[in-house]
DNA sequence: ACCCAGGCGACGA
DNA sequence: TCGTCGCATGGG
C-alpha cells in the first residue's frame, strides 16, 4: 500500500465532472461514498478520488501517469465539443453533461464487462462484475478485489460461475476467457488491428456482436472513432438525427455518442 | 402480473 | 440477408 495522494489539476473549461463520468454507465467498479468521493479499482490499483477545486484529489495506489492516463486528463474536451457543437443538437446534448469524458480503461476487464451487459441494466451489471471480482478476483493486499484475469476464468464451467447470477451471459464469459487466456483472441494484437479487423476479431468469441464489440473498442482500447448503438443510442439517433451522425462528429464519435446516451437516458428528453 | 434492461445466437424463410 | 424469438435475472 503506497497511499500517495496525488492531485491531477483540471482547466476550468473543461467542465469535468467525476460523478457523471463514473455514473454515466461506461465503468462498472466505482462506489460513490457518502461525502461524495468515489472508491475502485482499476488494474488492481485501489483509488478514493474526489473533484474539489483543485482538482482530481487521489488517494490510494498508482502514479500521476496512470490515473491521469486513466481519466484521459490530456485530452481538451471544451475542444472536442468546440467541434461538436457545429451541429445545434449535439450542442445541446452536449450541454446536458458537458463534464462526462470517455474514460481510458483496459481491454479485457471492459470486454468482459460489456459481455455481462448485454439485455441487461447498469445496476445489476455492476453486481455481477463484483461477484466475479470478489469470487475470482485477486485478492488485494489494501482490501479489494482485481478484476480476475481471463487465466483466472478460463478453466471455470458455467457451474462454477453460478454464483454471479449473470444468468446465460457465463457461457459467454467462460468463451472470451479461455479464448483471450490461450491466445487464440490476443488482445494486445487486437489493440494494434485497423479497426475493421478488430472488430471481426472480438467478434468471434460468443455473446460478442456489434454492439459490445464498439463497446469495448471505444472503452477499453482507446478507439474514439466507435460509436456504439445501443437501445438508447437507437432510439436517440431516430429522435435527434435521423440523418445520422453530424459530420462534424465523426472524428470524436466515441465522446459525441457519450454526450447522446447519456441525454437520451437522463435528461427526460427521448 | 407484466415489461424492460448499454444484445446476441439460433433458426427459418 | 432479413425478422423473430428465447435467453437468466432482477427492478419498476
Amino acid at each position: 500500500m503506497t497511499n500517495t495522494l496525488l492531485v491531477l489539476p483540471l482547466a476550468a473549461e473543461e467542465n469535468f465532472s467525476l460523478a457523471d463520468t463514473l455514473n454515466c454507465g461506461q465503468c462498472f467498479r466505482w462506489d460513490e461514498c457518502p461525502d461524495g468521493a468515489f472508491e475502485g479499482i482499476v488494474e488492481g490499483r485501489f483509488a478514493r478520488v474526489r473533484q474539489t477545486p483543485r482538482g482530481l484529489e487521489l488517494e490510494g495506489d498508482g502514479g500521476e501517469e496512470f490515473w491521469g492516463d486513466y481519466f484521459d486528463i490530456k485530452t481538451s474536451y471544451a475542444a472536442v465539443r468546440a467541434r461538436l457543437c457545429g451541429d445545434k443538437t449535439l450542442a445541446e446534448a452536449a450541454a446536458f453533461a458537458p463534464g462526462i469524458r470517455v474514460l481510458r480503461q483496459y481491454p479485457w476487464e471492459t470486454l468482459c464487462s460489456f459481455i455481462i451487459s448485454q439485455n441487461n441494466n447498469i445496476k445489476r451489471i455492476r453486481g455481477i462484475v463484483a461477484r466475479m471480482c470478489e469470487c475470482f478476483g485477486e485478492k488485494l493486499p489494501g482490501g479489494g478485489y482485481a478484476f480476475p484475469k481471463p487465466e483466472s476464468l478460463a478453466g471455470l464451467t458455467a457451474d462454477d460461475l453460478a454464483p454471479l447470477r449473470s444468468g446465460f451471459r457465463a457461457w459467454y464469459i467462460l468463451d472470451a476467457a479461455s479464448k483471450a487466456a490461450s491466445g487464440e483472441i490476443d488482445l494486445a494484437k487486437v489493440a494494434l488491428m485497423p479497426l475493421d479487423e478488430a472488430r471481426a476479431e472480438l467478434q468471434k468469441i460468443k455473446g460478442v456482436g456489434p454492439k459490445v464489440a464498439e463497446c469495448a473498442l471505444l472503452y477499453g482500447f482507446g478507439r474514439g472513432e466507435c460509436f456504439p448503438l445501443d437501445v438508447w443510442m437507437k432510439r436517440a439517433m431516430k429522435e435527434l438525427f435521423p440523418e445520422g451522425l453530424p459530420e462534424c462528429a465523426k472524428e470524436n464519435a466515441g465522446i459525441a455518442q457519450q454526450y447522446i446516451f447519456h441525454f437520451a437516458r437522463l435528461s427526460g428528453k427521448i
